[in-house]
RNA sequence: GGAGAGAUGGCAGAGUGGUUUAAUGCACACGCCUGGAAAGCGUGAGUGGCUAAAACCCACCGGGGGUUCGAAUCCCCCUCUCUCCGCCA
C-alpha cells in the first residue's frame, strides 16, 4: 500500500510513477483523493461534536452526582440527537475510508528509480550471465526423457492421482528433491546467516492481502473449504510462496531497531492454480501447481534496503554457481514486475532440453509497501515509528532447479552426473539407468 | 465436536454505568538526592488521527454491532487462548 501522505501531497509524481508499469491505475488516484477528502471533513465535523459530547456527559455526571436529578434530566435531553448526528457522520466517515482504502489496495507499488522503463518482458535488461551454455555431442535431451528413462519422476500417475500439473517424483527423483531442499536451506542458514522457519502452509487471507497478493489476484489461489462445508470456503488459503507466511510473521508488531536485521530462509511447497495459463510450454516440469521451493525473506530498515536486495540476488546465485549451472540475471522492467515490487532481479537458469532460459528465482525489495499494509513497523533510537523494508528472494524454485540440473549434468551414457555438494546428501556419484 | 474459564497499556494486575477517558506494582526514561551507586522522592512515558511542529482535541481496554446524555463496565454476534472430555497423526 502506498502512503496516504504521498497521495495526497504529490499525486501527479504518483501518477506518473504508476503510469510507467503501464497498468492503467492512474485514474484511482482521484477516487481515492476524493474519498480521502471526504473523509477528513466529516471526521473533523465529528471529532468537534464528540468533543461536546464528552464535556456535557461530563457535567451530567456531575450533576447526578450532587443529585441535581431535575437538572441533569435537562441537559440529557438537550443531547439527545447529538449521538444521533454522530452516529451519522461516525458511518459516512468509515464508508469514506472504506472507498478510499479497497482502492488503495488495488494500486500496485511505485517502481525504484533505478527500475529501467519498459511495457513487457522484452524490455527487461540482463544484468549479467554467469558461465557458458554447456555443450553436448549430441542432440541434449530434455528433463522429461531424462526423467522417465530414469524414473525420477512419474508423470503419468501424478496425473491420475491430482490431474495435470502434479509431479509423483520416484526413487532417485524424490531423494533428489529432498537432497536439495536440504542442501538450499543448509547453505543459507550455515552460509549466508538466515534463520530457518517452517511455517505453516494454509495461511488466513490476511496474509496475503498483507504481501499484494489480494485483493487484486484472488483468482489464482487455491481455497481450502473444511469437508463440504462450503460456507467456511475463504477462511484458509493454500500458500502460493512462503514469502506469504514467513513475510507475515511479525505483522502488525512493532519491532526494537536492534531486532533488525532480519533474515529468514523456509522451505514449502508452494501451490499455484495458474488459472489461464495452462497449454502452452506446460509439459513437463516447468510449470505446475505444486512445487517446492527455498525461500529467503529480509525486514531491514529503509537506508539497508538496496544493499540488501544485491546481497540476496548473490545468496540465491551462489546456488547456482555451487550446482554447476549456467545462468543469467535479469533486471525486470517497470511493467514487468510484480505487483508490491519497487524493484526486481529475476536469475534464469540454462535448461538445455528447452533451448531456453528458465525463471528458478525473483528477487524483490518491496520497500515498506508489504510493511504498510502489514502494519508492520520498528522503532527507531530516538522513538519513532517506522516501516521497514520487506525483501523477498527465492532460493530457489525447485522443479526448474531439478530441470536444469539433469539437463545439463547429462552424460552421453543417459545417466546424469550429480554436482559435488549435493554428493554426500545424496549418496551417489551418478544417477543411471 | 462437547463443557467451562478467560482476553485490559512492555509485563503483572485493579476496575460491573459518571471527578477512571484506566488505579497500583514491576520494568523503562529523565531529574533531584549521593563522592559514586542502591534506596527514596519527583516527572514522564502506548498506538493512530489532527498540526508545519506542538498544545488542545478525537479514537483505541481481542474484533464487530447494540442500549445510553455517557460503556473497559450492560446486551448480542464473532475470533483467539487456557482447562477438562471425546476423536485423532
Amino acid at each position: 500500500m502506498l502512503d496516504i501522505k504521498l497521495i495526497r501531497e504529490n499525486p501527479d509524481y504518483v501518477r506518473q510513477r504508476l503510469a510507467t508499469r503501464g497498468a492503467g491505475d492512474e485514474e484511482l488516484i482521484q477516487t481515492i483523493l476524493q474519498n480521502d477528502e471526504r473523509r477528513r471533513k466529516t471526521l473533523a465535523e465529528v471529532e468537534a461534536l464528540k468533543a461536546e459530547r464528552n464535556r456535557v456527559s461530563k457535567e451530567i455526571g456531575a450533576l447526578m452526582a450532587q443529585k441535581q436529578t431535575a437538572d441533569a434530566e435537562a441537559r440529557k435531553k438537550e443531547t439527545r440527537e447529538l449521538g444521533d448526528r454522530i452516529a451519522k457522520l461516525d458511518k459516512d466517515a468509515k464508508a469514506f475510508e472504506l472507498a478510499r482504502d479497497e482502492v488503495m489496495l488495488r494500486l500496485p507499488n511505485l517502481p525504484h528509480e533505478t527500475v529501467p522503463v519498459g511495457r513487457s518482458a522484452e524490455e527487461n535488461v540482463v544484468v549479467r550471465t554467469h558461465g557458458e551454455k554447456p555443450e553436448f555431442a549430441y542432440q541434449p535431451k530434455s528433463h522429461v526423457e531424462l526423467c522417465e528413462n530414469l524414473k525420477l519422476v512419474d508423470f503419468a500417475r501424478a496425473a491420475k492421482l491430482s490431474g495435470s500439473g502434479f509431479l509423483l517424483y520416484t526413487n532417485w527423483g524424490a531423494k533428489l528433491e529432498r537432497t536439495m531442499i536440504q542442501f538450499l536451506l543448509d547453505l543459507h542458514t550455515k552460509e549466508h546467516g538466515y534463520t530457518e522457519v517452517s511455517p505453516p502452509f494454509l495461511v488466513a487471507p490476511h496474509c496475503l492481502e498483507g504481501v499484494g497478493q489480494f485483493p487484486k489476484f484472488k483468482d489464482q489461489y487455491y481455497g481450502i473449504a473444511e469437508g463440504d462445508d462450503t460456507s467456511k470456503l475463504g477462511h484458509l488459503y493454500l500458500i502460493p510462496t512462503a514469502e506469504t507466511p514467513v513475510a507475515n510473521i511479525h505483522r502488525e508488531e512493532i519491532l526494537k531497531e536492534t531486532q533488525l536485521p532480519i533474515h529468514y530462509c523456509a522451505y514449502t511447497p508452494c501451490f499455484r492454480g495458474e488459472a489461464g495459463a495452462a497449454g502452452v510450454g506446460t509439459r513437463g516440469m516447468i510449470r505446475v501447481h505444486q512445487f517446492d521451493k527455498v525461500e529467503l525473506i529480509k525486514i531491514v530498515k529503509p537506508e539497508e534496503g538496496y544493499d540488501e536486495l544485491e546481497k540476496m540476488v548473490a545468496n540465491a546465485e551462489r546456488v547456482l554457481q555451487l550446482l554447476g549451472l549456467h545462468y543469467r540475471v535479469v533486471q525486470l522492467c517497470t511493467g514487468d514486475m510484480g505487483f508490491a515490487s519497487a524493484k526486481t532481479y529475476d536469475i534464469e537458469v540454462w535448461s538445455p532440453g528447452q533451448g531456453s532460459y528458465l525463471e528458478v528465482s525473483s528477487v524483490s525489495n518491496c520497500e515498506d509497501f508489504q510493511a504498510r499494509r502489514m502494519n508492520l513497523r520498528f522503532k527507531t533510537a530516538s522513538g519513532e515509528n517506522r516501516f521497514p523494508h520487506v525483501l523477498n528472494g527465492s532460493g530457489t524454485a525447485l522443479a526448474r532447479l531439478f530441470v536444469a540440473l539433469v539437463e545439463t549434468h547429462q552424460q552421453a551414457d543417459g545417466s546424469v552426473k550429480i554436482p559435488m555438494p549435493l554428493r554426500a546428501f545424496l549418496g551417489t556419484d551418478r544417477i543411471s539407468p
